[in-house]
DNA sequence: CTTATTTAGATCGCATACGATCAAATCGTT
DNA sequence: AACGATTTGATCGTATGCGATCTAAATAAG
């Protein structure tokens, strides 16, 4: 059956993309070429260092069944009795919407405990489950893999952590 | 009717969550707080600031009916006559998975035009359609006011964006 | 004490990302 | 021509993120 492809791409407007060449400097730091539409773009090197990361922690992860963002919340949870719903939210810069499904998940999988604070019942208090203690001893190593895997200099390593925290500290300023 | 929070938390596993303090120093460049857990975590730097960036551009942007990913893909498409799915996710980073059903939702808005390749159907050729490159048009200061909301001396933003992309090379050379 | 306001999570819908898989078209070899 | 391997997108299921809205609990006002 030749012809029908999965996706045929009906009528489709056809139109006039002569508007090109416009200046698209996003977050623009120096003049850009025409292969590499985000040579300038500081934000897209970001999201391309983020997508990377992710990439990475994923494979390390992924044998023991965690995400990175669920790792994430199993060192937030190693470092203190518990933590609610809010505290971890302030620490992972994510909202409710994004962590009671995430910590549901969680507790599913027998990786956190989820329980109401007695005193205050519209709190949500979270701690490691005693699963999610035995993962975190598990995936220990991982972060000193990934770092073993960058070929940089610690200290290079140490100044652009500093200079992203600056910058994230500058970005989320504005949005008020 | 009290009593019945939406989300009660059943049994829920208590756990001795006494297995804390566990080094969980990921990605590790230097000895870390108690109350700061990511404090040591290049990852999280990076993590944190492409939430930052993603939310500023997400308030530039909503304006003009763009998501950040959708605003990336625009200016990619301004800078040359059409592009094949496969060339956008290399200059993205992203597979087919991701994009096919983003571009399809922007030739649903009228951004983009898909076509087969008549030399070869297996190739989709995207293209700016009338109204993407009208709002090209729109969005092209909002990398400057983003620039403009970082305090931060241009000068230490390209040292920054080289660094972030040696490391962006480093993390994709080990994938393989 | 009763009502209005605030606060902490939860819910819903939509848009990324990605592993796994699939289909169609092309290419290479015979 | 024919058939297997490769290439290019597309599809599906799951896990983030987030704007908007909701509920219940706690607090403030009267």
């Amino acid at each position: 059956m030749p012809q029908t492809h999965p996706d045929p791409i009906d009528p489709a407007l056809t139109g006039p993309q002569a508007a090109a060449q416009l200046a698209a400097r996003g977050t623009s730091v120096a003049p850009g070429e025409p292969g590499k539409p985000f040579a300038n773009m500081l934000c897209f090197s970001v999201y391309a260092a983020q997508l990377a990361f992710n990439r990475l922690y994923k494979q390390l992860l992924a044998p023991h069944g965690l995400t990175y963002l669920q790792y994430l919340v199993l060192v937030a949870l190693a470092q203190a009795e518990d933590r609610t719903v809010g505290e971890l939210g302030e620490v992972l810069f994510l909202e409710s919407n994004t962590l009671t499904p995430l910590l549901k998940r969680m507790e599913a999988a027998g990786l956190v405990s989820r329980r109401r604070d007695s005193a205050d019942e519209r709190v949500v208090r979270v701690a490691l489950a005693p699963a999610g203690a035995a993962v975190v001893a598990q995936v220990e190593c991982v972060p000193l893999d990934v770092l073993a895997a960058i070929d940089l200099p610690l200290g290079d390593l140490h100044q652009m952590k500093s200079a992203i925290d600056r910058l994230s500290q500058e970005l989320r300023k504005t949005p008020a």
